[in-house]
DNA sequence: AGCACGCCGACT
DNA sequence: GTCGGCGTGCTC
């Protein structure tokens, strides 16, 4: 037989074996071998895990220079074609290395084990025998279990060729089987036997009679030991005889979990429908057909996916449905489930490995058509795709925060231009990026204005805080909203109060007028450094003192501005001791689960008030909500992020939309130390529009997304003066490579500059053509890596947050 | 990442 | 003189 050679990516992540190697396949393995299998090879002089990404049939590299790889460990493909080529796009889009993105793309029980062994093959000391091998000529090594004594002494028997240490490349990935029995085919024999049987054998004449009728067929035997009365002694008597043999099988899922009501679908208003035939019909074209399906709260988003998802599926192909977080749209799972059934997997983060390898497998083997979860379900091995659906696509958290940094709306259209499928984004408040897209007809823009049921909008009071602060002490709540809690608690409904609490970072505000002090070249909101005492721009590194005095107003009270849920509540507390108050922050839903449970408290009404940060502006939906109180809806406004304006007309629209969902008319109550900034303006005018022609303007005069691309280099140093000077020395490089019209900002420290003992820097470029940068930041990224000493560094591409 | 090669300081 | 420190370079 002809020589093959497999190509291999393997699993080293470094810069230098970021390359496909090229091994022989063995002969024996040559018609088992596919691309996208994972399989052992020697490399150096150890064995590693690899990833077959191509298999050819000649070579340049001589006979020498190749060695046989050495084991498969796949049976089939755990990526397919589509999958394979996906890896390369977003290695070359995030700067990753290719292995790191095939292990992003794989449940973590695909990755390797790597299991040490030391072994004795020459002479040592009793006590290293007794001590530290028990007694053994070979054992399992862990490092962390042997003090840094013993290491030494290991290490230097190794030198001394008196123990060898050989390491194991284990597959995690265990299937869980189940015990099956396969009947023999051999009737001749069964009749036989049949004869033979004496005459009290009336079980062994059952079972070989039901073998008879069902010859050759495998069985649980969970599911035979159900149809018959059979022992396991008869089973095993059985076996001896030939009649049928074990067999291990993999476990199929439990036909009788979570049985779900069905539900049907709902009737569709005029623009619903239009939506679902403008979709539909894409979908029947069998063409790439990204759309924007842009519906305020309530507006019956869920439906036209649905309907859509349903189309599809009816066609015979497969659905892929993108949620920002499982855990905060439990009802947007529980409706998929409902209305598809047992043909849904569901990807959330709280599956254990083997869990979310079991549902993987569901996956792929095609037990399921519609995939539902959050960021990494994107990945899901479904063939055959149909459609793919992006709920709130405005949201961060489809932007995976560490290497390999890729946003996984991104990925999703991608797989659907691969396919030639339609591709839904969802929004009430579409990002600036995706809005725009839509209005240059890149992408289609269907609007659903109507909310369903015919449910107004609530309405939106917006309260100066500057007012209720200038006569009295320091508190978060306004006249207005104590008012209003207090008729609500009356009343016997229910309120959700926020405390904008978007990131760490913290700045100065007068008290008085609201003033926020911005840095004169970028105009963001500069950042309190109480290390240096100073305030900084994240952007571009201009620094200059704390004022003590308002330079708008000459007024002193001038501040800090920050504050937190536990304050909150005790001040609740004080103001009205009888309401019971449920606080869901970072600290109380830390334990996995905790904060399914508040929810659910608060929905069966066991208290009165939810007080939270923004994770309870999501998807929420309680009837008896009639109030929405937002705290302090500046903060996000403080942040030093050109999305500040962005995030915080998505926060209020978002918690605007949680009131008032059912019969009863809802209210909300906002406040700001800056009511009128047109952020809040237009979120209290339910006016995405307004907003985004105005943000459009703003992000056009600063030359932001989505005038401009944007990238941020990120690097950091245990040594302050190392990190400052390195990323200084990369900005000057840039500044002499790039062209006239690239802008780099920076380095300056990162908001949070100092973190583990390393401090961060940044440097912000902009720039209107791609090609004015990917390959100096390629370049960069290379030399980084072979550079010496410490420093890390990290390129993110369309940054989310510049945190 | 690991592992070897290789070139300089303090020790049996 | 050697042992061993970690800088440098390579792995099909």
């Amino acid at each position: 037989m002809k020589k093959q050679y497999a190509q291999i990516i393997v699993d080293v992540p470094t810069m230098q074996t970021d390359q496909p190697y090229t091994y022989v396949i063995p002969e024996e393995m040559i018609d088992q071998i596919l691309p996208g299998m994972r399989v052992t090879v020697p490399f150096g002089r150890r064995e590693v895990m690899g990833y077959v990404v191509g298999i050819r049939a000649t070579t340049d590299l001589s006979e020498d220079q190749l060695r046989p790889l050495t084991t498969i460990l796949d049976l089939s493909p755990v990526l397919n074609t589509e999958l394979l080529s996906l890896s390369d796009y977003l290695a070359d889009e995030t700067f990753a290395f290719r292995i790191s993105i095939l292990q992003t793309m794989l449940p973590n029980a695909l990755k390797a084990d790597y299991q040490h062994f030391i072994k004795i093959v020459g002479k040592v000391s009793d006590d290293v025998v007794n001590r530290l091998f028990m007694g053994l000529t070979e054992i399992a090594f862990h490092a962390n279990q042997y003090s840094d004594k013993d290491l030494a002494t290991l290490a230097k028997l190794r030198r001394q060729h008196s123990i060898e240490v050989r390491i194991e490349v284990n597959d995690r990935a265990k299937v869980k089987t189940q015990l099956a029995y396969q009947f023999s085919q051999n009737v001749a024999m069964l009749k036989t036997a049949q004869q033979s049987l004496r005459p009290t054998a009336k079980k062994q004449a059952q079972l070989i009679a039901f073998i008879l009728q069902h010859v050759g067929e495998t069985w649980l035997k969970k599911e035979l030991q159900e149809m018959l009365p059979v022992s396991d002694e008869t089973l095993a008597h059985a076996v001896t005889h030939e009649w049928l043999v074990k067999k291990q099988v993999e476990a199929l899922r439990d036909p009788f979990k979570a049985m779900v009501q069905k539900s049907d679908p709902l009737d569709l208003n005029d623009e619903q429908q239009q939506a679902f035939d403008r979709i539909s019909s894409s979908a029947d074209l069998h063409r790439f057909a990204p759309f924007l399906l842009e519906g305020i709260t309530g507006s019956g988003k869920t439906e036209v996916y649905l309907q859509v998802a349903q189309h599809v599926l009816k066609q015979g192909k497969t659905v892929l449905f993108l949620v920002p977080e499982i855990a905060l749209t439990p009802q947007m799972v529980r409706r998929v489930k409902s209305r598809f059934g047992e043909q849904t997997a569901v990807l959330h983060s709280g599956l254990s490995d083997g869990e979310r390898y079991d549902e993987w497998r569901r996956i792929e083997r095609g037990d399921v058509q519609i995939v539902v979860g959050a960021r990494s379900a994107v990945f899901a091995p479904l063939d055959n795709l149909g459609l793919i659906i992006v709920d709130e696509e405005h949201e961060t958290t489809y932007k995976q925060s560490d290497n390999p940094r890729y946003n996984a709306r991104d990925v999703a259209l991608w797989r659907g231009e691969y396919y030639q499928i339609p591709v839904i984004l969802g929004s009430a408040t579409p990002s600036l990026e995706t809005r725009a897209r839509a209005q240059r007809g890149v992408y289609e823009r269907l609007t659903l204005t109507q909310r369903a049921g015919g449910a107004k909008l609530p309405k939106v009071d917006v309260i100066d805080m500057k007012d209720t602060l200038a006569d009295g002490p320091e508190t978060n709540f306004s006249a207005e909203l104590k008012d209003k809690i207090a008729d609500r608690l009356n009343k016997k409904e229910q309120i959700v109060l926020m405390l904008n609490r978007r990131g760490f970072s913290s700045f100065v505000m007068c008290r008085d007028c609201g003033f926020v002090p911005r840095d004169p070249n970028c105009n963001l909101a500069m950042t309190l450094h109480m290390d240096s005492h100073t305030l900084k721009c994240h952007y571009c590194g201009h620094e200059e003192p704390i004022p003590t005095v308002c330079p708008n107003c000459g007024s002193k009270r001038i501040r800090y501005y920050g504050t937190g849920t536990e304050k909150v509540a005790v001040e609740l507390a004080e103001l009205f001791p009888t309401a019971r108050v449920i606080r869901m922050d970072q600290d109380t839903t830390r334990k996995k689960g905790s904060m399914d449970k508040l929810l659910e408290k608060f929905g069966r009404h066991e208290a009165d008030i939810l007080l939270g940060t923004q994770m309870i502006a999501k998807g929420l939906d309680f009837p008896d909500v009639t109030l929405v109180g937002v705290l302090n809806a500046d903060t996000a406004l403080g942040l030093p992020d050109f999305h500040a304006s962005e995030r915080t007309f998505q926060l209020l629209t978002q918690v605007s939309g949680r009131a008032g969902r059912a019969q009863k008319s809802g209210e909300v109550v906002v406040q700001t130390f800056n009511p009128q900034h047109y952020a809040i303006v237009f979120a209290q005018q339910h006016d995405y529009e307004g907003f985004y022609h105005q943000e459009m303007r703003a992000r056009h005069a600063g030359n932001y997304s989505p005038y401009y691309y944007t990238v941020q280099i990120q690097a950091s140093h245990s040594d302050e003066n190392q990190a400052a000077l390195q990323m200084l020395q990369v900005a000057r490089w840039l500044r002499a490579h790039v062209n006239q019209e690239v802008i780099v900002l920076g380095p300056s420290p990162k908001p949070i500059a100092k973190m583990r003992n390393r401090y961060y820097f940044q440097i912000i470029l902009k720039f209107k053509q791609r090609d004015m940068v990917d390959n100096l930041l390629k370049t960069l990224q290379n030399r980084s890596q072979n550079a010496k000493g410490d420093l890390r560094l990290s390129i993110d591409r369309e940054p989310v947050s510049f945190m």
